[in-house]
DNA sequence: TTGCGCTATGTGACTTTGTCACTGAGAGAC
DNA sequence: GTCTCTCAGTGACAAAGTCACATAGCGCAA
């Protein structure tokens, strides 16, 4: 049950050389006004953090709003019954500013922010932050946009966890998982807090799965053989 | 199982005389900046809708950000499975930024606010409210507040509905409806819709809460004896 | 190579929750 | 009164979650 949490590594902020670029990589920043990308360029600093570092968590409020240059940071809510759930990703082009802003507001919060492969970001500090809302309507589209993604996504989450077949969201996810190729790399304890359920419900319905020769298993990885299957299942829940 | 809906009644957006002091009764903005309170008191409308109006649902979203003046809006989300969840609530001194930002950023959500008594709103048009967020830091404090809020609290949704008992959510929702009175004016069907499970589900569970003898049912009422016991199970999830 | 220890996975019995197809009971309308 | 709604109760069953183990794969050290 309690999974094993990744270690502590409390974030080590290792500023570097200024990417004077980083602005345009994101959609919703590179049509800002110039003098608004000279602010975040000059002001912001550039972090880097190893895989499974824990960004943000309980009595760990970030200091700053984190743009993602590159990699993905996994947001989970840990509950006290030691049941765990993925709630969303961030990836590279998307900013923390609703965990952030969540995490300001209130710290009883329960969820921790991990990176899954090493991430570079952009930090830039609440001030700041502030400051670009009040200046830059562009840039109150981008926190605005990214805020009714992630709250229209939540309310999906809702959705599936109370009232969709765990089959279907299993089939759903696998196919998201593997992103275009055939085999995940995952075990069932991981697929399992993927969905917010128990690891040996996993088990079993991977194994219906297989039995279908839908899928092949084997210790950590997943290999999907009828991909159309799968998608198929999955297609009951969007 | 198909939940009876409200009939639509298209948001009777009736104008009323302008309460000049309605602005003052929003703790969160009661401290604006003298002028930012002209601009909302002139150009805001009041507002009035009856009860179990469709403030907004799907395909309906709405032109104005509401700042709830008296009564109560409930949002919740309808699944194309046809069930229901209660999201949360907007209360009197609250807005409805969040649920509309989301509307207006991604038309397919499935929300929809239904108000639960007669309300009584003042209507910001967008552009306004662009206009407060870009003057006014108070009022930033305020939305970002509002913003926050309402994420910790889908983040506590997502929690109960995954991992929490049954028995032990009921009882936290009767002792929440009570709201301090001995008696609840709700039918199961009602009470299933607040946590998003099945009728029979509920009507199983305030039995054997009748049996223990900590309430007492009749037909669209709930009386509560014995609210210790209520909420002895219920801080099991709190 | 063998055995150790760790983690991943399999399994059966059981509980809880959700589903389905009904039945019966209040309460207002006529 | 009787009709017609809505509300609530029920039993059989299916799906999902829990618990307590058993077993299996794999790296590694003796």
């Amino acid at each position: 049950m309690r999974a094993v949490k990744a270690p502590r590594v409390d974030c080590p902020v290792t500023a570097k050389a200024l990417d004077s670029e980083w602005v345009e990589r994101f959609p919703g920043l590179s049509r800002l006004e110039p003098e608004t990308k000279e602010l975040l360029l000059t002001r912001g600093k550039i972090v880097t953090m190893p895989q499974k570092a824990v960004i943000f968590g309980p009595g760990n409020s970030p200091e700053n709003m984190l743009f993602l240059l590159d990699g993905t940071v996994r947001v989970q809510q840990v509950s006290e019954t030691g049941h765990e759930i993925v709630l969303y990703r961030i990836n590279a082009g998307e900013s923390c500013v609703l965990t952030t802003a969540c995490l300001l507001a209130y710290d009883d919060y329960s969820a921790e922010g991990i990176a899954e492969t090493d991430v570079q970001a952009a930090a830039v500090p609440r001030q700041m932050f502030d400051d670009l809302v009040a200046r830059s309507s562009s840039f109150r589209n981008f926190v605005f946009a990214a805020f009714s993604k992630r709250i229209t996504d939540l309310f999906l989450i809702i959705d599936e966890v109370a009232f969709q077949r765990i089959d279907v969201r299993l089939a759903h996810k696998l196919v998201e998982l593997a992103k275009g190729r055939d085999t995940i790399s995952a075990t069932h304890q991981m697929l399992s807090v993927e969905l917010g359920t128990a690891r040996e419900v996993i088990s079993r319905q991977l194994q219906e799965f297989q039995r279908r020769k839908w899928v092949e298993l084997s210790r950590g990885t997943i290999k999907i053989l009828e991909r159309n299957k799968l998608e198929g299942l999955a297609k009951r829940s969007d």
